[in-house]
DNA sequence: GAAATAGTGTCTTTAAGACAGTATGTG
DNA sequence: CACATACTGTCTTAAAGACACTATTTC
């Protein structure tokens, strides 16, 4: 291992020193902005939930051209004042009636011909919402999720509305499912996310159906109650389920839960 | 499972019809593409590399205000006709002189105050150079990191010249690093990743080395020799490493090795 | 009691860590 | 020869899978 040694005074030594505050106000009074071409900036949020054996996602039905009548993500224009997260949060608040959810940023769409008006980056978000959340807003339109593929191999996701007939996406919204999806699997082994897809106490069974919906693939159920138990990320409620026709499990809490 | 219904003829049932090729393009005739406000988007990237027993990072010192004198990641303005990716292998060629690495989109950094001058987004990308690719260039400044935080704790990261003072850098750019430092770790355990910072044909122990570096902290050699053989991944050259002061090892080629 | 799931205990298998011992190069 | 690292084999430990068995509820 190399030694650092020991960091000298700040003096520059055979550099051109630093700015100083005063240079930089006197260089900003006089930057033009509008110099650099600029692209339209738009944030579009994932909002995944668990409904029966599938993941399923909003989706609002575009009203105006482009892709009329197609199925998109909802979304909204960054604006010059909010930051990114900020965008992604006004999002879920004024398209789903959503707030207090797990959101994270997922990656930005930038090819070329995305958007047929106009060059158009996607910074795409994903959010996680308990079903129980879900409730009578009719802005909260969930669409089933059919995952193409396993593991995490990747690539467009297709969406079937109640009736199991498949619905096309405006815009390369497919993709950007798939990306969402892609990445849920990912972090799921080796983080808790699974907690953020279930009502503040949940039993172990409920639990690992959020684990097998969100991977599309049946787990082993002792071993994942070992794993789980072991994590210490698991609080035991001591109360328990009711009205199962079955013997009723305990009730668990997660120990931290992050939001925004 | 709920089985989905066989998908019906493609009739739209109490929907509107999809809008119709024309319909789009009477629409985008009219459409006015300055009517959103549009942020600056530069594309940034982390270019690194391991340098002994530290990972480095190509950096560039600012000339012009704001933060002149100080280093930042090398980077450009998005330009309309290019996509996102364009722009970072650009960046790779024009500020690096690098071409066929590995490269991929890290995350968009979008707070308000990121950039003294005006709105700018930053999308980031993560480059990995073998050593041995780095020549001569007087372009290819590489600056030791210094990573303050264990494991994927993530967060900022210091950034160290030749004679091992701490330098400052420009805009949020030790947050990047600190992000793609972040990144490089998590990927590493369950991606081949380390491939990339080695040449086409390398030892286990170069490669155990490079992990090490990555991940700042020493590895078991043992399970780490069994790890990678059984992987699959290693294919035996039936060549040796010439010039050790000790017994020679063999060397390894990685299977698939992907690149832009 | 039958059905269904919760929860416990144990055996086997597999991967990781520890470490001894042998192999093969340089000086 | 000493030294350094490569490589092999084995023992131990820890986690995962398989599965038998008991517990507790509804019907």
């Amino acid at each position: 291992m190399r030694r650092a040694s020991k960091p000298g005074p700040p003096k520059a030594a055979g550099r051109a020193p630093t700015s100083s505050a005063s240079e930089d106000a006197a260089y900003l009074a006089q930057y033009d902005a509008s110099a650099f071409p600029r692209p339209s900036v738009a944030v579009d949020v994932v909002i995944v939930t668990v409904q029966g054996e599938r993941l399923a996602a909003l989706l609002v039905e575009r009203t105006a051209p482009p892709f009329r009548g197609r199925l998109a993500l909802p979304g909204t224009f960054l604006q010059m004042d909010e930051s990114l997260d900020h965008a992604a949060a006004r999002v879920l608040r004024e398209k789903a009636g959503l707030s207090g959810v797990f959101v994270e940023q997922l990656y930005t769409f930038g090819a070329l011909g995305r958007d047929p008006r106009t060059r158009v980056l996607s910074v795409a978000y994903v959010a996680l919402v308990a079903p129980s959340l879900v409730g009578s807003d009719p802005r909260q339109q969930f669409h089933a999720l059919d995952v193409p593929w396993e593991g995490e191999t990747g690539g467009p996701v297709d969406v079937r509305d109640e009736d199991g007939r498949e619905r096309e996406l405006a815009f390369d919204h497919r993709s950007i499912l798939g990306t969402a999806v892609k990445r849920l699997r990912g972090k799921l082994d080796y983080t808790p996310i699974g907690f953020q897809l279930l009502p503040e106490e949940f039993t172990l069974r409920e639990l690992l159906h959020v684990h097998e919906v969100v991977l599309g693939r049946p787990l082993n159920k002792d071993s994942f109650r070992r794993r789980m138990l072991a994590s210490g990320d698991l609080e035991a409620t001591g109360t328990m389920e009711e009205s199962a026709s079955h013997r009723p499990a305990e009730r668990y809490r997660f120990r931290r839960r992050s939001a925004v």
